[in-house]
DNA sequence: TATGAATGAGCATTCATTCAT
DNA sequence: TATGAATGAATGCTCATTCAT
């Protein structure tokens, strides 16, 4: 009985969150009313209360989502135990894909603005940076060879710049001239080899 | 007195554009109503609407705000004479300054998720992006000897990957630890001059 | 239960045309805010919408609940198996009563300025005339024998004249002279009959 | 002096009320602002309040406009010399050409509407009424040999059934076929006749 | 668990009118 | 005579949230 109703239960949380992301992402945070979001998830408003203390907490919800993902991306990328610059090329790949979209760039800023404001969000987005880091620098002493020689504080200081510029490509204005795309891709893995090597 | 007349209305013009950036940053765009920037500026909620069409001219004022600042920030750099180093450094500091300052950093990622979804203000942004892009390639064949031998594409890449650095540096996780902010300011600083010089 | 909830949806919107309609009668479309009608029902104006989805909406219900009534008041006087005089004329005191009710007089007339303006109103005032020729046609072809030496264009026209001045008595300068008031009665009865005679 | 700024004044005026003029009849009463006025006119808003004391002044003197051309045109028929006929039938084709221009229709309700509704207006339309009633059976008198034998009270209960029927024709459902409107004509004229010869 | 009726504060915007110049 | 800056109440409409069923 009581599996059978946190099974349901669960899917039916799921199943709001999934509706309110595709209304996030359509029209924004902001201009997503709950009605729309109940529509989408084929449920009714108040329903969606009985799961979610308010609209805030749909926005917490998908947030995690977001960083889970990225995490597990991650950590998928050193399953494959090839090198450092391997495991973060792929976050890179990611991103230059994401500032394609005109949907993800949207979320993307959208939490980070909100993160300003927004106390719960930014606890969560700062959690979500903290494991990121940590796992980051586990990857890279665990995958790097020359990692040895430098302290937690200098792996910290390339990492935190290598994300800065992960986030800073989202927004790059896109051009769909190929070649342009294909000799940025290539700066970029220039630096991330230099930030790995030093 | 027609000079009379237009001082006095752009007076007014920027004490509203003032009013608005200050609510705007207290609060964001979405949770800043006309009423509250009426009463920031001192005048009626109706006489707003007489120098502004809407709420949105006036995120279309503040952004353009912005981004001639930014603009005008990096010339005056360049006017020090200095290398194309010292130029783009002055950049590198002022990001990290603003990191520092939450308004600040949510002033940047609303305008960035704003620029999403709504295509006045994308396209304030994007002529801002095409204006600085081509001031910036001048000065990097201005300034930098060894420009000589790369072509524009190559130079646009490096900047490119230059600003994304940028903008990905606004929202690092800020620590009051000032070694790791120094570390990280160095590290900035060498991949700036490894973009720089190749 | 369906019903239930149909009956007393179709309840709640009544109220609302109802006090719409109070409302309207008393100060026009255009002087009646949506806050006085929402007072006038009962019911917060938020909930107003859940029925309507805008002003426009009720302007239109309450329009197509007089052209409604005036069909079937038309009906039922066909119904009593007169003359086509008599069905007629019935329309004809109708009328003459109604330019009694200054009420009746503005609504009457805001309903036909409106109609010029504003395009949804127009098409339910078009397709009531329609109706209503349609029906008058019939009944002049059932109820008058002479009707059979007459084209469909010639008793249309004789209705279309009679429509007119049935329209035109309503906002005829009111006299409480009784006498008056019976003699423009006589004279429109000849004109009446002169329309079905010919 | 004097004459001359009268001659400007009057001309100021004629300036504005044609301005408002065209504005009302482009979107009505309601849907026009002091402001558009103003621009139509070439004069300040504030410079409008010189001469006017408020829209709903504006409205009456538009209104005036209009029922003084009414009473003119009419004279100027009957100072053709031509029978009673004659000179009704010219306001039956005025109306027939003005049902065909939808900014006279609306005009012309939206005068109505307003009249049962303002005082003011409805003071102007009544004393025009009277007027007109008055010049009407004069005609009557004057022109048509048979009203000998009437009475007043007879000749006005024609005259009333006449302009009701005239105001009527206004909003016939427009039809761009030209039979059926040459039929309704006909019609329209042999009811004028019935109505004058009895 | 599920519905959707109901609330009412809040919002951007409009506009007739006034008034200092 | 002429301007247009300034007001502020009013309007139609939205929406997160609650609650009776």
């Amino acid at each position: 009985m009581e599996t059978t109703d946190n099974k349901r239960g669960a899917s039916r949380r799921r199943q709001v969150v999934e509706a309110a992301l595709r209304c996030f992402e359509e029209n924004g945070f902001h201009k997503t009313s709950m009605a729309e979001i109940s529509e989408a998830a084929g449920m009714s408003v108040g329903h969606i209360y009985h799961y979610f203390p308010g609209k805030e907490a749909l926005i917490a919800a998908i947030v995690e989502l977001h960083v889970d993902q990225a995490f597990e991306h991650m950590n998928e990328a050193a399953r494959q135990k090839g090198t450092l610059y391997d495991v973060l090329l792929v976050r890179v790949c990611e991103h230059l894909d994401k500032a394609k979209r005109i949907k993800d760039r949207a979320a993307y800023f959208e939490v980070l603005a909100e993160c300003e404001r927004n106390p719960k969000i930014r606890d969560i987005i700062h959690k979500a940076d903290v494991r990121m880091m940590e796992r980051q620098r586990e990857l890279f002493r665990e995958l790097e060879p020359t990692a040895a020689q430098l302290s937690d504080a200098e792996i910290d200081a390339r990492l935190e710049t290598f994300n800065a510029l992960l986030l800073g490509l989202i927004r790059r204005d896109l051009t769909d001239d190929g070649a342009c795309d294909e000799l940025l891709r290539q700066t970029v893995e220039r630096v991330l080899l230099y930030l790995i090597k030093g």
